[in-house]
DNA sequence: TTTTAGCACTCTCCTTGCCCAAGTGCTATC
DNA sequence: GATAGCACTTGGGCAAGGAGAGTGCTAAAA
């Protein structure tokens, strides 16, 4: 059974119809509507046809009989390969992104506010995440004593991001020491990337272990407290807008694993990453999300890397309902990520 | 018309039996009800008749004539005050809680922590929020030069709060102009209060402003960067749960009102900041949110500040609905109150 | 050969009518 | 003062029936 036309351009024209008619209204749409709603006055009984021969090739499908036909994922795929030639941002959309995006400098804010805008253009909640990324090299640490055996670890990257951590050591260690070792790091280890600084402190603390070594001992202390945890992965990762998934027409249960899932940070971050090639330029939709998730059936992931140059410092993303304006998302995703390298490039 | 026996022990305990019963049950409960599970052998024409009273008084209201009774927020308060001294939390939520919180000493990491576990506590959000507080005293500053024109200023705290902040300047200085200004600061004004030293450095500057120094020149472009931002409020606000309210009875409409108002964390800040004294000490009950805040209706908020020792350091609550195992929630506030006292106490 | 019109059929949704369970207030009685 | 009885109210559940929308198929028109 060959399918003949199922590509042909009425077959796409119905199609398209179909999966905007069934984006804007949320009901299966029928030969009849789409026939009243075209402008070329095609019968409904024409229609009926393309859409038996549609159904057939895995774009269609009937909730149950006599009902009008739903688009698969197929047919979203479809209709995003479509139209994602020729989608140009609107005034709107561009002028409040940039309102809210202009004059940030600061990595953690832009992906603050990326989450918080992209809820705010899109029905989906906004996603952004920041990359340790492979920059994550020492500039500088310092470590305060706070009170007993109680440090304060602050460790600056080279691409700027801060991380910062208490730890309770098991040995008293004074300010002076503190010192001594911030010192030792900065100037042994400063533009290192943090993981190889780990690396080489323990070698060093192992082989003078023998030695009565103040500095040695200070550092290993320090070691174990952790004071080098910078290089674990980001926990800057930001969402925003769950309230907007409320309005769907989910029911209770399927709501709350919904929102569960999103309040798990690592799942979200790891669904990003699964999905976003640093490779990748361009903007991903991926459909289908419910293999992956399954409480994410029926949902969207229209993302993008966040990159300077040619690096890639973390991912955006808009996770929303398969019936979402496709168009309107996908250029926002992009136009942000456009901004990102254009605002946080450090050679501008 | 005076109210004979409105808080004789028969009422009481009538009160108490609907508000547990509604609670568990979420329906309007009807004398016969009450009466079948009541151990003393009161009739249902007895109760219908206490019932009267207690509507008469305030605390009972109907939906629909010939629907049961459901308590006001008057019955709620006149029920958690009679509950809140013969508390004791249950040994599994102790359990959970002291794993969770065992061993954290980072405030940041403990109220992150707080949150999460009153959210899995109780069935409501949970909320945790830090205070920048009175000892925002300063303990080290640090500029980094990260480009053209941009620079990462890290300050710490002497309570051990890491702020930092990526500035665009209007001016590109040098690390070594940065350091300088570092030395500058550290060594005028460690243990200042910072906005004392944001109004001093203010001064000094305009002293300065006629002469040539490099110095000054150098703060002044910091100062008007905002390097010194760190006493502006703390934006470590932590809200977790928000799928428990997914389950609620609410529809759809107000449930998104709801969301969305939990998300914009400065009004949950606002809140907890309105109805938490720092004086008090004990957990407070807040029935009847919405008058504070409208879609809040049939919310409550059960909070307790944190302190270390007699300084407030921040904020903890759970919101959740009027329909919650009160004892449960305030225990478990109550216990991760003592708790924050006890693992953050410098002195131990 | 392609498009259209017609027709019988299917399914969901809404309305209507009905009954039942639960609850109330009131009055009379223990 | 507490209880029993009774008439009345109300919402929920259920079945029946009609309206509306849609489908597939066949035959006629272009």
């Amino acid at each position: 059974m060959p399918n003949p036309g199922q590509i042909g351009p009425r077959e796409r024209e119905i199609l398209t119809a179909i999966v905007e008619t069934y984006i804007s209204t949320g009901e299966p749409v029928g030969s009849r509507t789409l026939s009243r709603q075209n402008k070329d006055g095609l019968s409904p009984a024409t229609i009926r046809n393309v859409m038996a021969d549609l159904a057939d090739g895995g774009f269609l499908e009937q909730p149950h009989t006599s009902a009008g036909r739903v688009p698969t994922s197929q047919a979203y795929r479809y209709y995003v390969d479509q139209i994602s030639g020729r989608a140009t941002i609107s005034p709107a959309d561009q002028t409040l992104i940039s309102d809210t995006l202009q004059g940030t400098v600061d990595v953690q804010e832009f992906l603050e506010r990326t989450s918080h805008v992209l809820s705010l253009v899109s029905s989906g909640v906004g996603v952004a995440i920041g990359n340790a990324g492979p920059k994550n090299a020492l500039e500088h640490v310092y470590f305060s004593r706070q009170a007993n055996n109680r440090v304060l670890a602050v460790v600056v990257t080279k691409s700027g991001v801060v991380h910062d951590r208490m730890m309770r050591l098991e040995r008293d260690l004074d300010q002076s020491d503190l010192n001594t070792a911030a010192n030792y790091i900065n100037e042994n280890f400063r533009g290192w990337i943090i993981s190889n600084v780990k690396a080489e402190l323990r070698r060093r603390i192992e082989q003078e272990r023998s030695e009565y070594d103040r500095l040695m001992k200070s550092l290993e202390e320090l070691y174990k407290g952790g004071a080098l945890a910078a290089d674990e992965p980001a926990k800057n990762i930001f969402v925003e807008g769950v309230a907007n998934l409320v309005g769907n027409d989910q029911d209770r249960e399927r709501l709350r694993d919904l929102v569960k899932t999103l309040e798990e940070k690592e799942r979200v971050a790891d669904l990003l990453s699964a999905y976003l090639d640093t490779r990748q330029e361009a903007v991903r939709v991926v459909i289908g999300l419910e293999e992956a998730v399954p409480e994410m059936r029926n949902f969207v992931l229209i993302g993008a890397p966040a990159r300077v140059g040619e690096e890639m410092r973390g991912s955006l993303a808009v996770i929303g309902p398969t019936r979402m304006d496709y168009q309107h998302t996908i250029t926002a995703v992009s136009y942000i990520a456009q901004l990102f390298d254009k605002l946080l490039n450090e050679n501008t």
